[in-house]
DNA sequence: TGCACGATTCTCT
DNA sequence: GAGAATCGTGCAA
């Protein structure tokens, strides 16, 4: 079963910390694959200037995130790569999202593999990092806006991680975003080797 | 219309 | 630890 709407329709750090430990699940053309969510960021516009829609800056990249909740925003960045990002928030129409950092491959490993290209390509590096999660599960523009509470792209219902087990931090690549780059927005789940290395 | 730059990754050193 | 790759996007002009 899909996480339902309801399930993003919180703060956008409550709902980074309640993704830890779900399946990510991409149902596609050329295979099924599917990984837990063993990292995540909160970014919640329009105050965190760390946010793309910091200021409350609406513009048709980031469009997705004034919308509905529980939607896919996927953007390329530094001309080569994808970060995908679920929206959520407590609040209509409020800008706030969950960046994905790092999976646990659980299913589809061949096909991650072959994704990510031939070379050097060992399991606990194929999706410890925002984009090459999305290399490895195939998400690229086209899953833009796309619903993640209904397949071919969602999250499954999981047991969720408890508290103790979850590492609070600051967020990555963030530096520019003066007082908002302390912020403890980043989670992962302890002792996890599928975290991404910083 | 032009231009600087980024929620990153990989490859050296 | 530093630097390159590489281009869509946002904003100034």
């Amino acid at each position: 079963m899909p996480l339902p709407r309801t399930f993003y329709e919180e703060d956008a750090i409550v709902v980074a910390k309640s993704l830890l430990g779900k399946l990510f699940v991409h149902e596609s053309e050329s295979g099924v694959t599917a990984g837990k969510v063993v990292e995540t960021e909160a970014y919640r516009g329009p105050e965190d200037k760390a946010a793309h829609s910091f200021g409350g800056r609406r513009t048709a990249r980031n469009e997705v995130m004034f919308g509905e909740k529980g939607r896919a925003y996927v953007y390329f960045i530094y001309g080569l790569y994808w970060c995908f990002n679920v929206t959520a928030g407590n609040v209509i129409g409020k800008p706030e999202a969950v960046l994905i950092r790092a999976l646990e491959p659980v299913a589809g490993l061949e096909l991650m593999v072959k994704r990510r290209g031939d070379s050097s390509t060992k399991n606990s590096s194929l999706t410890n990092g925002p984009s090459k999660l999305c290399m490895a599960m195939g998400i690229s523009k086209s899953q833009n806006k796309a619903d993640v509470t209904i397949p071919p792209l969602y999250f499954e219902k999981a047991a969720p991680i408890s508290e103790e087990d979850i590492v609070t931090t600051k967020r990555i690549g963030v530096e520019y975003a003066a007082e908002w780059k302390d912020r403890l927005w980043r989670f992962y789940i302890k002792g996890n080797k599928f975290t991404s290395a910083k």
